[in-house]
DNA sequence: TTAATATATGAGCAGATATTCAGATAAAGA
DNA sequence: TCTTTATCTGAATATCTGCTCATATATTAA
């Protein structure tokens, strides 16, 4: 006869105390949203080229999409994000505007993970 | 009357230089969809805990699901998920898995996140 | 003011994904 | 061997997300 549930094992008596160190050093819930959010920007292969191709030089919305073979929509929309997040920034001259990386912790992420993949 | 599309701004010609550089220095195609694969393992608040914890202490699964209040198989399907890209790794001690990281690029990648999101 | 250009935005759809549920494996001990 | 424990896995589902389409806004030039 079974007496507790699958979902009830006993590693959760005898390793409490590692249970609520773990617990008490965990991320701040709205530190764990936020980094969530920065990995979803991150997340995903038209926004990784944007930002790497912003990481070399500052370009406008139409030659992102020229670039990328996507509508300008497309585009804009995902630099909305980037730019909600404050990864990045732009300029404007006369009807144009220029985007580039608003810090170099962009580029820093995706060299480590680069870095990783190599290993 | 109209001659193009509205897909087709007057950019695509007078930055065609910058277009074709930025093709020529883009990532190329199976690197962008690694890095968006690990950037995807991170973009998830239950992932970020997990990896989070383990960059602090090895924990089992159960562990984990204590810690987090999930069961243990949506635990068991994220640690998956993480050790397919090597970024978890296991040892076995009798019939429990204890998982630890697999190097220190998640902890640095998690940590320059946080230092971005304080600026 | 009017027209043209570059970009932004809202709605909607197709595809991706995190969790749950039910059941399968693998190691240890009786 | 059989049972128990810890973990794994496939299928199903509800939610999320990236793109397209249509339209709106903002700047410039006529």
């Amino acid at each position: 006869m079974v007496e507790q549930s699958r979902d009830l094992c006993d590693c959760r008596l005898i390793h409490r105390r590692t249970v609520e160190k773990a617990m008490a050093s965990a991320l701040a819930p709205n530190e764990t949203e936020s980094l969530a959010q920065i990995f979803k920007a991150l997340a995903d292969e038209t926004r990784l080229k944007i930002l790497w191709a912003l990481e070399q030089r500052e370009m406008c919305v139409c030659d992102l999409a020229a670039m990328l073979g996507l509508t300008e929509s497309a585009v804009s929309h995902q630099l909305r994000l980037l730019r909600n997040l404050q990864l990045v920034s732009n300029r404007r001259d006369g009807v144009v505007l220029y985007y580039r990386l608003s810090d170099n912790h962009v580029s820093q992420l995706i060299k480590i993970t680069l870095e990783h993949l190599r290993d």
